[in-house]
DNA sequence: TAATAGTGTTAGCATTTACTAACAGTTAGT
DNA sequence: ACTAACTGTTAGTAAATGCTAACACTATTA
């Protein structure tokens, strides 16, 4: 049927559509510049998202399943060897940003005047918040409360650092090395 | 002279300018809007600076000196009783991100393909870092090359954190007691 | 007073941009 | 084969936006 086709499109263009934001931002993205990225014509875009906000709240919410994915598949990839929060911080201070998802982040949060941006946004923050605390929660194997507190406030500051070295990327402000210091495992009290 | 009272106008229009680009982003801050925040019509903000994007550049630099200049303020103002660096974590965490100086910052990074828009945020960064440094320095009182690398790291950190907080403010990820918990004095291995 | 420079306002231009109507060709079901 | 739905393309529209020309008015200077 015909939703069935259009969800099979969707699902097939999307990539291309969230690359164009994540290279672009929300702004710069223009329709037209999606669709060529699609290899497409705008109007057929428009047949299968409502409007350029619609694309923009799938682009979101690909891209943070993208990512958690990565990195569930980095875990178990070196699991027997060491401890999922090591392996992440490793993995993180020599790829983060390569993926450059970060622009649309950035571009996202001067729109956060329309509430679907805004949910969307939250709900992939609250969803790597949650993913790191679960995961420095079983890094220590405990869960009182005042742990469960440190390693909250831990995850948002770990996402905080993140956005640092990005923007550092971004703007060139520093090189690899400060990268690698700036996620050292010793931050964690290890 | 004609330039002397270009001078005289640049600099009492420029705190409105900069407030428009830091409630809309670079996009949303239409010239239009820009004029109007300003109280004039866009004609007279094109005699004082050539385009748009002279007046975001002169916009992050009064910025920049004014996050500074309110730091220092802060910091002389109780400097008898605290350590600077502790004057700068009270301070910012209870006041992070109420100037609203940050959407310029994120609209300023997807604009980073115009050399002078990425030059004045470069600035900006280095000039905040450079900063908190020597606070760092001056507060474990020591120019060993090892405390040097754990100042730079840390400063990026904070600012890191910083962004962090003011996203969860800007987004509601999160309320006050989180925000001081992210600012912990401890953090620092105080 | 006359000439020059500066200020404020209007109107508008050229371009971009999100979005759409409509048509021609194709596929699919009966 | 015939109808109906779908796909791809063209062309275009209405609004927004960065920016400017040009005019009337005022202040300054010679």
């Amino acid at each position: 049927m015909k939703t069935d086709k259009r969800y099979e499109k969707r699902k097939e263009m999307l990539p291309l559509v969230a690359k164009a934001f994540a290279c672009l931002g929300y702004r710069r993205a223009t329709t037209s510049a999606i669709a060529n990225e699609c290899g497409v014509k705008e109007a057929i875009l428009y047949r299968l998202w409502e409007d350029k906000k619609a694309m923009f709240v799938a682009s979101v919410k690909y891209l943070t399943d993208n990512i958690l994915e990565i990195w569930e598949r980095q875990i178990s990839k070196t699991l027997q060897e060491n401890k999922p929060l090591e392996v992440l911080f490793d993995y993180e201070s020599t790829h983060f940003a390569e993926l450059g998802h970060y622009m649309i982040i950035f571009s996202g949060l001067n729109e956060v005047d329309e509430p679907d941006i805004k949910k969307v946004l939250q709900e992939m923050y609250n969803r790597i918040h949650r993913y790191l605390v679960d995961m420095i929660l079983s890094y220590y194997g405990n869960n009182k409360q005042d742990v469960t507190d440190f390693a909250e406030s831990t995850a948002w500051r770990l996402i905080g650092i993140g956005t640092m070295i990005t923007i550092g990327k971004h703007l060139e402000l520093f090189g690899d090395s400060m990268r690698e210091k700036m996620l050292d495992k010793n931050i964690l009290n290890l």
